[in-house]
DNA sequence: TAGATTGTTAATCGATTAACAATC
DNA sequence: TAGATTGTTAATCGATTAACAATC
């Protein structure tokens, strides 16, 4: 067996998003009282090949037995260390919109290893608003919570025309990871880092995905008509 | 000039969300009146390469001119017809929770084609509430309002252990296209698309890359401190 | 004209798949 | 043992980058 990489070893980014994926459905298929799973079974569900499947669990060291495939459990500790999620960051939230709403009430951050601190709002009617466990703060009391708890991630849920200058402000208060939900492209620093989750990107590849699939159907059809003729 | 693609050839997935997100970096240019960007520029926002970025635009027609670049305008009106956003795709929304809420009142999907034409609930204590521009409608109603509108995408918003269930009684009812908040990987058959927003993907790929790329600005100062003991 | 910038072809790189060996 | 399934090495494929030519 090749050695499996290092605890923090960059993954391939491929890797990573197939990786978190794999831990979603096995924790679901450890719900469901599952102990082994199949790479046959696994791959499909992630829609790669199988081949593909047992490299990643090569890579992260997680080894299955033949004819009974990958143990459920090792997969899901072995993950939570490779993928982080074992240590806690802090996190603030930024915005409590709609958006903001729905990301405060979502209780599945934990397991991913997130803790939303605090949430705040420039908008002072929003301010001493109760939003599940949340209280919304004012951007005034943003600084020294930052500082007190040393908030690493700020997840950024404001309007597109504000997320630019505030992010330059949460950089210089030592900010270093922003999960920006704006569809903007933002300008930070080397050091820090930004995951955009930008829904126009997803809703354009779903478009595409429909009209190139639905032509492509088309097409056979043809082949089909053509090959009946002949 | 090598020919561009095809309207509907489909083009790779990777290219596809460059070039999504292209286009928004464009209509927020316009918006500021730019009317020509270079290629540098772009790449920079984008993340890329800039010859990456040239043959991105080769490949889907758009030419700039040497020391202008490219035409902010052009950029525009090519990528709405090569991604699709200039015909409507109809859409139904299943799931007024909080998060069905904010994509409910989120107003950007006009922008890239899609119509949401009605939100549904199981939940009869929803029925009826008013969401921004909707009004809840049962599940009851929901078979007549995809054959009445032909509804080709839905938006699932529901919980997780009732995704899968609902996506096979929609995909019997001609539903091609899925566009899935729940972090569960559905089956479909093979000429349904979906398309998974997967929060906790993102957030993995997030706090992944905070450790490695610490790691790395430690590895860095490791070699400074090497190199200035020599 | 010179220089900046676009456009294209060739080289590289990394990720995926195919083929097969190892193991239960 | 035979057969199914995992694990690994080699081959392929596609995407990115480098080098350079074309153009304003």
């Amino acid at each position: 067996m090749k050695a499996p990489r290092k605890l923090s070893m960059p993954l391939p980014p491929a890797a990573l998003s197939r990786l978190a994926i794999c831990y979603q459905v096995a924790l679901r298929a450890g719900e469901d009282g599952k102990e082994n799973l199949l790479s046959a079974q696994l791959a499909k569900l992630l829609k790669v090949d199988e081949t593909l499947f047992r490299k990643d669990m090569a890579m992260v060291g997680i080894v299955g037995k033949p004819r009974k495939g990958y143990p459920v459990g090792e997969i899901i500790v072995r993950l939570e260390g490779i993928l982080g999620l074992s240590e806690f960051t802090n996190a603030i939230l930024i915005g409590c919109g709609f958006l903001g709403h729905a990301l405060l009430r979502y209780s599945g951050f934990g397991k991913y290893g997130l803790r939303i601190t605090a949430a705040f709002d420039a908008d002072h009617k929003k301010v001493g608003q109760h939003i599940g466990d949340y209280v919304v703060l004012p951007m005034e009391k943003c600084r020294s919570i930052i500082e007190t708890f040393r908030i690493q991630v700020a997840i950024l849920a404001v309007p597109a025309n504000r997320v630019q200058e505030l992010t330059d402000w949460l950089v210089e208060r030592g900010v270093t990871g922003i999960w920006n939900f704006a569809p903007v492209q933002l300008k930070v620093p080397l050091q820090v880092v930004v995951r955009n989750e930008n829904l126009a990107v997803g809703l354009v590849q779903l478009i595409h995905h429909m009209k190139s699939s639905r032509l492509s159907s088309e097409l056979e059809d043809l082949d089909t008509m053509k090959a009946s003729n002949e």
